[in-house]
RNA sequence: GGAGAAAUGGCAGAGUGGUCGAAUGCACCAGUCUUGAAAACUGGCGAGGGUCACACCUCCGGGGGUUCGAAUCCCUCUUUCUCCGCCA
């Protein structure tokens, strides 16, 4: 969330970035700000009265010490009619709390100035593109009749063991799966990434910290037994690793990768752009993530943008990067660069990596903090991009790579897999 | 699942009703010494709110209660450890 005090300083800053969004965020930023003021004039008020009944304790101690018990019984009375007051100012202030809090949960983050104006993701913004679309023969098939064709991927199966959206590997669809979980993993860890094997499960206080919570709590499978959510993406239990901490300068930059499946609960979703490998309920994902000086933010997400680019370069995918425009951006981010590979048999592009700056929006709500050069206490810059989300890239190298003759494996995989032909 | 013990500043660890926001050690920051570093010595050093700055307020796992006054007593929840049971 945004901090009060970065709206108070910076209202029409504010306002105008948040405009990117197509949104007005006028009306909520003022009433935040007002609600701000009433909170510390209540806060005054309530403190004043309380140093007043503090002092009194300490006076009473002193004169149960002396003897004077009359005095002291006099100055029980008064304390008790502070004690009074002091109840119906607390019940304003945490009024005033509640409110300011579950308005600033509402304000998005503030879009960085570079983010293009938009609607939609017609409006994004294409930076890079790179790789040949590779002219197929008349008999190319999308994904899902190549998975069937080679066996390799059963949806059925999934249908009746669980339901539309959990799909079954099988054999060399297993395998190629489970290469490029390794092989991704070994870009990250080589490129300075620390891999961490992370719960997939997580509780409300994480799923808040990452924002998840309360506004896309339709989204995430909730385990009402035990008030647990499994995890949309990685980055939930990887982020709230950091979770209230306070980190030293020299401490970052923190790099983290970790593999998990990924659980959506995508409600709404339906049509022709969720068939096959599209939009699945349960899917794999390898993530990074950092922990970054507010400083240095931007330099590491052009970085993570390059390193995500490298691993696509040698897949030999063909693929673009959009800069997202200001109504397409998600709601905590700041920044976020998509990399889409291009599915050829379905003539249209695949989403399969997002890569986002959060600056301390993640970071407020998780209370993430380094105690910077002068020994003040500052929000770090949290930032994660998927390196990368599985069942696309499968889609995209499925339907890039069929030939007559099976469909060929990317070299670099080749040593993960242990066949260079599915068959 | 049953029984017991515990949860304190970045970390470790004292503190069982009244100058305790909290001893001490480590870590950290500044200085002295040194060619430089280490060591040693001196000083500083929890967090949040509030203020121009002070004052002041809050915080000893979370929530509630007793009391004029709670880190300290009571209730409750959560987590950790030990023992027992069950189990991949």
């Amino acid at each position: 969330m945004l901090q009060v005090a970065y709206l108070r300083n910076h209202k029409d800053e504010a306002i105008a970035l948040l405009a990117k969004r197509n949104i007005d965020a006028s009306e909520m930023v003022n009433m935040a700000i007002a609600l701000d003021e009433d909170r510390r004039a209540i806060q005054t008020e309530l403190d004043a009265i309380k140093s007043e009944a503090n002092k009194i304790s300490k006076d009473i101690g002193g004169l149960y010490k002396s003897g004077e018990i009359e005095k002291a019984n006099q100055l029980k009375t008064r304390s008790a009619k502070l004690k009074e007051s002091t109840k119906i100012l607390e019940n304003d202030l945490n009024t005033k709390k509640q409110d300011l809090a579950e308005l600033l949960y509402k304000i998005p983050n503030v879009p960085n100035t570079i983010v293009p104006a938009g609607n939609t993701e017609d409006d994004n913004e294409e930076i890079f593109r790179k790789g040949d679309v590779p002219k197929l023969s008349e008999t190319a098939l999308p994904h899902w009749e190549l998975a069937k064709k080679y066996d390799i991927i059963d949806f059925d199966l999934g249908n009746k063991i669980t339901g539309s959206g959990f799909p079954v590997y099988k054999g060399q669809g297993a395998k190629l799966q489970r290469a490029l979980i390794t092989y991704f993993l070994d870009k990250n860890t080589a490129a300075g990434y620390t891999e961490y094997q992370l719960p997939h499960l997580v509780n409300e206080a994480s799923g808040f910290g990452t924002g998840q919570l309360p506004d896309k709590e339709g989204q995430m499978y909730h385990v009402t037994a035990d008030n647990l959510y499994l995890i949309p993406t990685a980055e939930v239990p990887a982020t709230n690793m950091f979770r209230d901490t306070l980190l030293n300068e020299r401490d970052m930059p923190i790099k983290v990768t970790g593999y998990t499946p990924c659980f959506r609960r995508e409600a709404g979703s339906y049509g022709a752009h969720v068939r096959g490998l599209n939009r699945l309920h349960q899917f794999d994902k390898v993530e990074i993530l950092r922990v970054e000086h507010p400083e240095n933010s931007y330099k590491a997400l052009d970085e993570m943008v390059e390193h995500v680019k490298g691993i696509l370069d040698e897949l030999k995918l063909p693929y673009r990067i959009l800069r997202l425009c200001g109504g397409d951006l998600g709601f905590t981010s700041a920044l976020t660069y998509d990399f889409e590979v291009y599915s050829t048999a379905q003539r249209r592009w695949l989403e399969i990596s997002s890569v986002s700056n959060f600056e301390t929006f993640q970071a407020n709500r998780l209370k993430l903090r380094f105690k910077n050069n002068e020994g003040k206490n500052e929000f770090c810059h949290t930032l994660n991009g998927s390196s990368l989300a599985l069942p696309r890239v499968l889609a995209g190298l499925l339907e890039n790579y069929q030939t007559d003759n099976g469909i060929k494996v990317p070299d670099v995989l080749v040593p993960y897999t242990g066949f260079d032909r599915i068959s």
